[in-house]
DNA sequence: TAACCGTGGAC
DNA sequence: TGTCCAAGGTT
């Protein structure tokens, strides 16, 4: 083992953070598969603080992969509702499917590489964490702590195999889940993208970037493109007894598999759309508005207050007692929050009284 | 390779 | 208010 690793380790050892899927650091416990993965996939691209409230509904709600494995998508996609990216939701049931159906996680990388939804880091993470192999563990946290402690000019993304060459030479053969976790919990805590506490660090002497006072400027990434804008519209109707009106959207369009208003497309410039089911939609003058990871959203909104025995040609009514806002996309929250400023929704038992 | 795929918090 | 970004995967 590096010095620099046994460094961390010890360091980890007294700071590693208390977090809900993990064991302590040292203790020779190693965590659940189950809990390691369902983890792993709600962390990717996803901050600790976002997963924490997710993973434990998730896991007090199926407590092992196969419980996971028997559950309606409908289901799953309502408790995902929220957390973005829903294609890993998507994913999580097809490998839990997968998994229960083989008996079990493999136990090796490449065995794990196979499953849908796990890449090359979950993948990685997994076997280490959760299997104890040595497995080289390369996440945004180690992109950046490498590019920092080797200097790395390289730009992201370009930089990746020299990298991981750098993590590979300091990845040790004893604790490697530990030594994983611990580059991540650095780049978390103190090897932060912005204002890194360098004082505090266990790798400040050898740091190449700290000692030529470049850390700010490590890693290199190279500029990305502007988000362009588009519209769209999205009908909001609701029944005299309170029933919502919505879809279920196809798994190959954004926000696949979840809950949504009815409407048009939004990828084609494309405002006009049928209304999904006859009756007196009106538009409302307030927009909703929403900003994706590669474009912002501005969606008009139409309502309208529907009679009992109405037959839409999209979708289908939910009842009001089923609904909850948090079943739904933000995107789609923020189209009811517009909604609501109408009496037509917000009310509709009213309307019939008045 | 690069585009696509969400969200909320920090600054 | 705008920008950046987080334990990435898929196509």
């Amino acid at each position: 083992m590096t010095d620099l690793a046994r460094d961390l380790l010890d360091w980890y050892d007294r700071h590693a953070r208390v977090l809900p899927w993990r064991v302590p650091p040292g203790s020779g416990e190693v965590p659940e598969p189950y809990r390691v993965w369902l983890s792993e996939v709600m962390l990717q691209q996803t901050t600790v603080a976002a997963v924490k409230g997710y993973y434990e509904r998730f896991t007090a709600r199926w407590p092992t992969v196969e419980a996971l494995a028997a559950v309606e998508d409908a289901e799953v996609m309502a408790e995902w509702a929220g957390l973005g990216y829903y294609a890993r939701a998507r994913n999580l049931l097809a490998c839990a499917r997968a998994v229960a159906e083989r008996g079990g996680f493999p136990r090796t990388e490449a065995g794990l590489r196979e499953l849908p939804g796990i890449g090359p880091y979950t993948a990685a993470a997994i076997a280490t964490i959760a299997f104890g192999e040595r497995a080289v563990v390369v996440d945004g946290n180690v992109e950046r702590v490498m590019a920092r402690v080797f200097d790395v000019t390289t730009p992201l993304p370009a930089a990746r195999p020299e990298i991981y060459s750098h993590a590979d030479s300091l990845t040790p053969a004893d604790r490697p889940g530990d030594f994983a976790q611990a580059v991540m919990d650095l780049g978390a805590t103190i090897c932060t993208p912005r204002n890194p506490a360098c004082a505090i660090c266990p790798w400040r002497e050898p740091c190449l970037a700290r000692q030529r006072s470049v850390q700010a400027e490590r890693p290199v990434k190279l500029p990305k493109r502007a988000v362009p804008q588009r519209r769209g519209l999205a009908y909001v109707g609701r029944r005299e007894d309170g029933a919502w009106l919505l879809e279920t959207r196809g798994a190959d369009r954004m926000l696949g598999g979840m809950l949504g208003w009815p409407g048009s497309a939004w990828d084609r410039g494309e405002e006009e759309a049928e209304p999904p089911a006859p009756g007196d939609w009106v538009a409302l003058n307030a927009e909703a508005r929403h900003g994706f990871s590669h474009f912002g959203l501005t969606l008009r909104v139409l309502v309208a207050r529907l009679p009992m025995g109405t037959e839409p040609s999209r979708g289908a009514f939910m009842a009001a007692s089923e609904f909850r806002p948090g079943m739904l996309p933000t995107a789609m929250r923020r189209v009811l929050e517009v909604a609501e400023t109408s009496p037509l929704i917000r009310d509709p038992e009213g309307i019939v009284r008045a």
